[in-house]
DNA sequence: TTGACAGGCTAATGCCGTTAGCCTCAGGAT
DNA sequence: ATCCTGAGGCTAACGGCATTAGCCTGTCAA
């Protein structure tokens, strides 16, 4: 099990993911990638699960990096609007490793200690507040989701619609009666 | 292939599917749960793709229901309020009859005509206008998944989240400037 | 020269959805 | 009364899945 190889079998499993999607990514498809059989894999990694953390690993890192590019330099638009782009942009650049690295639950034992918040950082640096923040990013998740799985009703011009939630989470933080909380 | 039989299909199914989660609803669990064996099921469904149509149509539907009903009797929450509490009370109450209803591309062609649309109309209801009504089901559906699935930092105040994601919504639709509109 | 080990291989297990083909039994037609 | 047909079970089997066990070969250090 040297750790080189494991990570050529990564990127092998990357690229299979990216071209056939998560159902496509089945170890014999990786190990053929590799021009090897698959019970070899397993002398390289510990299974399919391992794989998957180091794929949803790269997916947050490189997630991260462009999120935090937009805070950096957000351009001409608000900075709220330059970290949804941002998110949306990488969604669809990726969006097979996308859905991989954000369906399910989170093996976060597995994953590089502080990646998860670093990765989530910049919808709190764009809101200052970390359940706007949340808020943010449940939307941003949610659009991307819906887009890349085509449930929005054809022909829905989504740009106005990212633009919509971009508006709405631009204004300031609304002071929420204590009263409306409920659990 | 009688179609009485294939509700009782859907019925088995549906128990596994809330007990076992999407990964246990096999067909040869359905079969179990029947007192069956599997190949007896394609008697009465033609396969587990059938099946699924079936439980996404009774997913929307209860979905819809309830969502309307929120529309209709808001009670002391505000419109968006109501309808946002009763979509998360719905994905709580049924986590893995959502999960299988809403996630992947949707089966429109094999679904009963209008049931997308309106189960998606108490959005637009309580907001209004198209767009901003897809930007909150995004929220909620973003919101929903993200819970179901654990991904928020444990011990986050999702209450306090939800609340801001309906004040954000809540405010009067922004006058989007048509300069950010991109595509 | 020998021995260990990295890294391939095949065979096999148990699960999955699905197909083919057989059997039984109820009920209507002859 | 007899026959036949169709509904609705059944078993056996296929190919694909992840994974395990066990074998073999080539390289390299002692």
């Amino acid at each position: 099990m040297s750790p080189g190889r494991a990570d050529e079998v990564a990127v092998a499993a990357r690229r299979v993911l990216e071209r056939s999607g998560r159902d496509g990514l089945t170890m014999r498809a990786v190990a053929d990638e590799l021009g090897i059989q698959a019970p070899s894999l397993y002398k390289h990694v510990a299974g399919k699960p391992a794989i998957e953390v180091a794929l949803i690993a790269a997916g947050l890192t490189e997630m991260g990096e462009r999120l935090w590019a937009a805070v950096d330099r957000p351009g001409r638009r608000a900075p709220v609007a330059a970290v949804l782009a941002a998110y949306r942009g990488y969604a669809r650049a990726h969006p097979n490793l996308y859905r991989l690295a954000s369906a399910g639950p989170l093996p976060r034992a597995d994953l590089p200690a502080g990646l998860e918040d670093w990765a989530g950082e910049p919808f709190l640096a764009v809101t200052g507040d970390a359940h706007r923040a949340q808020a943010l990013w449940a939307f941003a998740h949610g659009m991307v989701v819906l887009e890349l799985d085509g449930r929005f009703p054809p022909g829905s011009a989504l740009a106005r619609t990212w633009a919509e939630g971009a508006a709405a989470f631009a204004a300031p933080p609304a002071r929420v009666p204590a009263g409306q909380v409920r659990r």
